[in-house]
DNA sequence: CATGAATGAGTATTCATTCAT
DNA sequence: AATGAATGAATACTCATTCAT
């Protein structure tokens, strides 16, 4: 439903109208009706196909050896997927609904936050195998990092609407990888 | 209004209603009405109250000279007014509400992260002069060891209303800790 | 909708509760809304019914030559669709939403006052062609008219929900046609 | 109550509030509801006052022998307190409660239409003992001439809250006043 | 006498959902 | 299968009126 993902990103789940979902979607809402039994299932539906299609998108890591620019890369791509696909107001109105539609939310937390997480765990053991980086629980390197990139990018595009990525992004991001690579480049 | 409050904790902004509030709160809506202008006013006073009242949480430093100890102290007492006092309820509902009522939105950033984020900065830069840490930009650092905290703690708890802090909490602290002193530590 | 004709008409636009319209319509009033976007629209379309419905009233003159006749007949055909049609319950419930609906009242104006004006002055000018008139300015001569016949019966019939067409009224309507014969018969 | 008067005027009976009436008046709803046992008979008080204001206006008629002079006097005064005191609002509001208050549109017709006439009556009649006038009935005479007045100026201003007098009254008045003085000057 | 504070009963409007066709 | 038409239940907000102080 791609009317359906418009509307609620734009809306939310309370503000979002089924009436004007079916509308953008130029179909009646009793047809709307034959396929999803209520709102909730539409909503639970329309999350999971925004999810999976936030799911594949930094698969891949360069082969280079350059690590400072491996790491930049999928930060990038990180930063890329969450402010160019709407992942910011998915965040938001997932997040809200946490009370009344639960599955919903653990369901995205699980795909948008823990895989990605998992990912970025095994790269880094990938690149610890290459020896690129010392051994280290990845784990918890990729917390730290991670945290770090959502404590100043994600957070406050949570709060703000208009957030944009600052000029100096790039700037920060060395400073982050710097810090953990200070720590843990081989 | 603590029956504001609590409703809508409970139910965030849009399924709250404004007569269940007011009958919590034993007056009836014209009553209440007399004293907000309107639901959203109402919210964002709620909103405010509820930030004054976690604002005055770590204001305190113990003088101990065991780094560790001190800074324990801090993210547990930062921990325990998140999860003790329904913030973590409150960033759901108020990031809920962020496209519409971005005041609100931007006032609670503004008092209960930044300001947060503000007093930690000092605090660390006390820590510096004390000659416990290393001078360093205590910016940086605070937003490091800040995002590892959220990332393992305040996140999960934003997709699950049923999160509680792990068994583990500590060790997992003194670890972020131990990074973060490892590097900072004079 | 006879429902919103009766109910605005019985109880003008601000006392008429969109509820009952909609339960004299036997729907709900969410079927009303459908078909119409506010209270607003819906006392527009009912006033632009009921002027309709009293447009087509005076269509005809009938060609007898007796001068006091026919101007008499046409007196009474007004005064018919007047005071049968509810059109001064109309006019009071429209004269009332002057400052808060002006286009509603102007069309109003347009149709039921302009209009049938308009009609009466070619009916005279034609009367004037068959030299059953002498030549003269038709226009003031159908407010002269008008106005007196207003004056007699409108004005006390606006300030008195009871006004009923008095037994004398052919007496005075003929009073009125013969001093404006006296001038202006050929 | 000035308050009050200013308020229905401006807003009719149904849209004006008490609480607003009050307020304007410098006091609170129940110190007003001491002084009227409610709405209604507040505002039938305000509106048996502005016709008092309304009473004495056209007490005077100039004893210039210039019969025309002196019926255009008459009339510039008439529509003077007309336009100029509010009078048409009143009219408007009153007329909007005739269904629901008759005795105050019956007080008000009395006052400020038939007393008027009746005035005017009682001039013609002089006039005619002056011999500046033929003898006939003074009362058809009037509700001729005031109906062609109110015809063309009263009327649309009823229909049209923004209706101002137009250039050539002047011009229309003597008209009218011509046609009758031609039947019924000396 | 004046009033601050309170409210019961409404008011227009919306919306997720259903069902006969 | 698709839909046009319908609606019960709610929702935010208002207002004339009252009464203890």
């Amino acid at each position: 439903m791609l009317a359906g993902r418009e509307n609620f990103l734009r809306n939310g789940f309370s503000r979002a109208a089924v009436a004007d979902i079916a509308r953008e979607a130029d179909v009646s809402t009793a047809t709307l009706y034959k396929h999803f039994s209520s709102k909730e299932e539409l909503f639970a539906v329309v999350v999971r196909e925004i999810c999976a299609d936030l799911g594949g998108e930094f698969a891949t890591v360069s082969d280079s050896d350059d690590l400072r620019q491996v790491m930049h890369d999928m930060a990038r791509r990180y930063l890329k997927s969450q402010f160019e696909m709407g992942a910011n107001a998915l965040l938001r109105i997932v997040i809200a609904e946490v009370p009344t539609a639960p599955q919903v939310a653990a369901d995205m937390h699980e795909i948008i936050i823990k895989q990605r997480a998992a990912h970025l765990v095994r790269t880094f053991e990938q690149l610890i195998e290459r020896k690129l980086l010392k051994p280290h629980d990845a784990e918890t390197g990729v917390q730290m990092i991670a945290g770090m990139i959502k404590e100043v990018f994600i957070w406050p595009a949570l709060f703000d609407a208009d957030f944009v990525l600052p000029d100096n992004t790039d700037e920060i991001l060395y400073e982050a990888i710097d810090m953990y690579l200070d720590r843990y480049a081989a």
